[in-house]
DNA sequence: TCCCGTTCAGTGATGATGTCACCAAGCGGG
DNA sequence: CCCGCTTGGTGACATCATCACTGAACGGGA
């Protein structure tokens, strides 16, 4: 009964059928503790993953040691930068993290090779999440080179409090979410306090106020 | 006698002979003048292009009206953002433009389609050169986030220069280019003249000491 | 339990960059 | 030659980055 997690991903459903056989046949479930890197500098992942549970966090390294996340991969979502990663032998810069125990499909590179060969519709699945990593590149690009910080803060705010109303995060951390540095995001974070927005303690936000900073988010462009 | 320009590709000559004739007998040769929107925002192209001749500039533009240029697609290379931009159906906030008259193979998105299908060599030629442009993304990001204007600025003065020691642009497209203000080149091109590293007249720059540019370029990282 | 080293957060000073408002110079078309 | 548009220059000020330093919070031994 392992087949079933196709209907996790809608792009896959239509998969002709003997080709949907190949898939279910030849990938496997794996499941990656937290924290785990998956793929890295010097370290060209063996699979495309497919995740059904879990988040992974995939971030640029610099040389000056500074982070900066790109993006996160979700459930019901595709790692697919690791097919570019896969396929050219540059290294790459940016790194993917399990942010939570993760469990995936594991497509290995020769079996890729062939659905991309067999399919229309895994290509197109294929070339629809690139295409949707890309935006998602575009869209960090204009937030840094465009946006105040303190509306891409109460934004990344908002994004990230996941139901639970809180945010389990240093300042370091929220930073490197923003590609500046902790010092602006810890006068930020206070002055969001002052306004009683948040609530901060060593680690954590807590969000008490989510409709102040969904005004200020909105504010969005200039 | 048109199917030679594969030469041009160093990706494609080790195509399988039957898939060459495929490409070479299916697609065309094709110019666009200068200053042509390849693709923008409502327009998806038709086709794959493979440069022959000339430069596509490629660039984000904003809900605020600001532009930032992503990269350039230069000859002998493809503009793999369309095969993205051909399935995915969002639009793009992305466009491309001629820079220079142009001269490209384009292959129809069907033929396209039946290549990656059929060969290996060009599934690589194709998952290569999305990762070069994803590779481009990642380095203006962090360019964006983490590098000071004034080494920017100069790297991108050489970069732009074609060995004709002048760069044709005013402070405005020259600050597209780094995705900051009018004000902040005019200002830094107005510290490099003090210094007699160039001469600027309207719409002009001249690169009168670019080993001093690049001594400037060098401290790149922090 | 108490040290004690480490991580995390707060803050002032200062420099770099972005924004706004405005002016002047250059250029081209009537 | 005049006029309007584009381009570039500049001061004032806001925002953001960096540096240097402080103290609080936490956790792991002794």
């Amino acid at each position: 009964m392992p087949a079933d997690w196709i209907a996790q991903f809608p792009g896959l459903l239509r998969l002709e059928p003997a080709v949907r056989e190949v898939l279910t046949r030849k990938s496997a479930v794996i499941t990656v503790p937290e924290g785990t890197v998956i793929f890295g500098p010097g370290k060209s992942p063996e699979n495309l993953l497919l995740l059904l549970e879990g988040r992974v966090r995939v971030q640029q390294v610099s040389e000056g040691g500074r982070e900066i996340v790109l993006y996160r991969v979700e459930a019901g979502q595709s790692c697919v930068l690791t097919t570019a990663c896969l396929l050219a032998h540059e290294d790459y810069s940016a790194e993917g993290i399990a942010e939570t125990d993760v469990r995936a499909v594991a497509i290995p590179r020769p079996v890729f090779d062939d659905l991309v060969s067999q399919s229309v519709m895994f290509r197109n699945f294929i070339f629809t999440a690139y295409s949707r990593r890309i935006t998602d590149l575009f869209q960090v690009i204009e937030d840094i080179a465009f946006q105040r910080v303190d509306i891409r803060l109460a934004q990344k705010l908002i994004d990230l409090e996941r139901g639970t109303g809180q945010i389990k995060a240093t300042h370091q951390q929220m930073a490197a979410e923003l590609g500046t540095a902790r010092e602006v995001v810890s006068r930020q974070l206070g002055e969001f306090q002052r306004r009683g927005w948040i609530r901060q303690s060593r680690g954590s936000i807590d969000l008490i106020d989510l409709s102040g900073l969904e005004r200020l988010a909105a504010l969005d462009v200039g």
